[in-house]
DNA sequence: CGCGTTTGACCCGCGC
DNA sequence: GCGCGGGTCAAACGCG
């Protein structure tokens, strides 16, 4: 059918070892290597805006455990929050990092206790589809304004499916955690208002580490692991995108989130009273990896 | 040969 | 009750 955003055939992996991105377009580069600050690919990752769950209170808690978030700078659809699964084709904003816990590798203080999340992904799948309703899993959303669809974030997925979203140009991938054990799963979308903004949705919690820690990937890695972790102890906190892109040098990350439209987070991810270089970053990114 | 992607069909939930 | 749309399955295919 369409093969828009499709990652290039045979690349063997959108995840492998190296950690190449599925651009096939020339010039893409690893987040890693535009991390790496040698070279600079702005047309790829030139903005991260991140967010964290709002209210809807610990993941979980919505109707679907659902929680989205904004990006700022979005030319046109910035404003998009809060976007129940209802809000289908809509506004998908959404994008959940599941809930690395193990990514994080024991950042667990505020881990909160394995949900039922931990049933086997067979498992999960086979109830729910039975069972009752589908997706019981928290997800989490967030929106990267990126050329590539399929960011990094530490772990190996598997495509198991594409769909043409209505209203959208952009097809819908669904990506499954290779590691047999773990339930997460990820859909990744473009926003239908701006090509340039990549909605990732995470769902689950992994229950295992990560393949690798990729440089590239420790902010996308990050970002799940980070909204996991607001989304799990502090709903209402704002994730300091800001700091997290100066520490892992990702580039101009703009944080917005934008409650119900109502309490507008006063706290700018700029002024986020997090220390620096530690406080989350340095609970989640062991100290080998910050080397930016 | 193994792993991952592609793709059409099927299943299920939900709204009308 | 019906239709629509989202989500998942699984066989086929391709690449390293």
């Amino acid at each position: 059918m369409e093969d828009k955003n499709r990652a290039p055939r045979g690349s063997g992996g959108s995840g492998g070892p190296g950690w190449p991105f599925p651009g096939d377009g020339g010039g893409i580069l690893s987040l890693d290597e535009i991390c790496g600050g040698e070279r600079e690919e702005a047309s790829i990752l030139s903005e991260f805006g991140w967010s964290i769950p709002l209210d809807s209170g610990p993941i979980g808690e919505d109707d679907d455990g659902f929680s989205g978030f904004g990006l700022e700078g979005a030319p046109g659809p910035s404003e998009t929050v809060v976007a129940p699964p209802e809000a289908k084709s809509d506004q998908p904003a959404a994008a959940l990092p599941a809930r690395s816990s193990d990514a994080v590798s024991s950042s667990s203080s505020e881990e909160p206790p394995p949900e039922p999340d931990e049933k086997p992904a067979e498992t999960a799948n086979k109830s729910t589809k039975k069972g009752q309703k589908r997706s019981r899993e928290p997800r989490f959303a967030f929106m990267t304004r990126s050329e590539i669809d399929h960011l990094e974030d530490g772990y190996r997925w598997r495509k198991y499916g594409q769909k043409a979203v209505k209203n959208s140009p952009f097809p819908r991938s669904y990506y499954r955690c290779t590691n047999s054990k773990c339930t997460v799963k990820k859909r990744v979308e473009r926003s239908s208002e701006d090509s340039t903004i990549v909605i990732t949705t995470y769902e689950g919690q992994h229950s295992h580490h990560t393949v690798s820690f990729p440089r590239g990937s420790v902010h996308a890695q990050n970002a799940a692991a980070f909204a996991e972790r607001l989304a799990v102890s502090t709903p209402q906190l704002y994730l300091p995108a800001m700091q997290f892109h100066q520490n892992l040098a990702v580039g101009a990350g703009q944080l917005l989130q934008t409650p119900h439209g109502e309490h507008q987070p006063s706290l700018p991810a700029r002024t986020s009273p997090l220390p620096t270089d530690e406080g989350l970053l340095g609970d989640m990114v062991p100290p080998g990896m910050r080397n930016r």
